[in-house]
DNA sequence: GATGAAACGTTATATAATCACACGGAAGAC
DNA sequence: GTCTTCCGTGTGATTATATAACGTTTCATC
């Protein structure tokens, strides 16, 4: 599911499917690809071709893709039309926080703050499928004081909200109108 | 993946995955079945011979089991051995607070603390795979500010801790003596 | 250039989830 | 009681998601 290859989701012009507030998109992905560069360069990681069309793919979107999803752009693009190598190109990315995924969705999502170290957390919209990033601190909470509490030690964490955005509120709204 | 079918996690005997904690485990299936039969009794629900066992094999472990493996199960007790009987019975016991998905694992756990509103969390040992549940309150923490921030209504929240859990942690510092 | 490690491309397969349709039994209407 | 309707079940088929295995290529290093 997630999101199909177009068809049905072009809401607003799915040119700005927005996380929410307005921003420049264009800018965003040339800022995006140019932190995965620079991150790269100074892990001495390799940015291949496929690795980073894959993150240019997500960074289009707001959205969460599904590794199909991705791997028919990838083949628009000329590249392995294959399912590894979508998935190689997104454990790479995922595993150096360039990418996240959305358990809740199994699909994939460009990380909003590369760099900086981070314990994610999402909110999904169950209407427009759009996801936006936030940070959590859920250590810190009643799950950290459950796991002190325990001795599980965390090493990862998972959160994901998932209900309506903003503008999909609205429009409800405005949709009921008598 | 999740958990096979018996084979390879025989750890301590399979007797008593543990919740972290130990317990009388024999009681705690009784206690949540007889607390699911109540629930559905009070709300007019069918607690059918599927949905039972269903309930049963997971009050059973204290792991998450993929859709498979409790299918698997469903087959040698004579039920129905196709995708659906098992996912219906998991969308029902999922739909009315008996039963979590856990998506990291795409696995499914019992309620631990049935009939109790809560905002479920999770920890997951990736070593054994046993999961315990505890309560978070993602919305009043970084989540809940962000969402308020932005406007997001949440609806529902995941929250999966991985992690290692105290038992495993223990075992792996034994094995490494020298 | 030779060498070893990491990426890639491809085939095949495993695992997870849903669709569509037929059947049967329980609950409410009369 | 009997009819009708709805809900749950059983089954076959299909769609989605993800990984295994293997040979080849590319790159960094020597």
């Amino acid at each position: 599911m997630t999101s199909e290859s177009s068809s049905s989701n072009d809401l607003e012009g799915a040119t700005t499917p927005v996380g929410f507030a307005h921003h420049d998109h264009d800018t965003c992905v040339a800022e995006g690809l140019a932190a995965a560069e620079t991150r790269c360069e100074e892990d001495s990681l390799r940015f291949t071709p496929v690795r980073r069309k894959v993150l240019e793919i997500l960074l289009q979107e707001h959205r969460a893709l599904g590794a199909y999803s991705i791997l028919d752009r990838l083949r628009e693009e000329g590249f392995g039309s294959q399912p590894p190598v979508a998935y190689r190109a997104l454990e790479f990315l995922v595993a150096h926080g360039l990418v996240h995924k959305i358990e809740r969705l199994n699909a994939f999502i460009a990380c909003a703050h590369p760099g900086e170290k981070h314990a994610p957390a999402f909110m999904i919209c169950r209407m427009c499928e759009c996801v936006a990033e936030a940070q959590s601190a859920p250590a810190r909470g009643a799950l950290g004081a459950a796991a002190r509490a325990t001795g599980f030690r965390i090493e990862r964490t998972v959160v994901e909200a998932e209900g309506v955005c903003p503008t999909c509120a609205d429009k409800v709204t405005k949709e009921v109108p008598a």
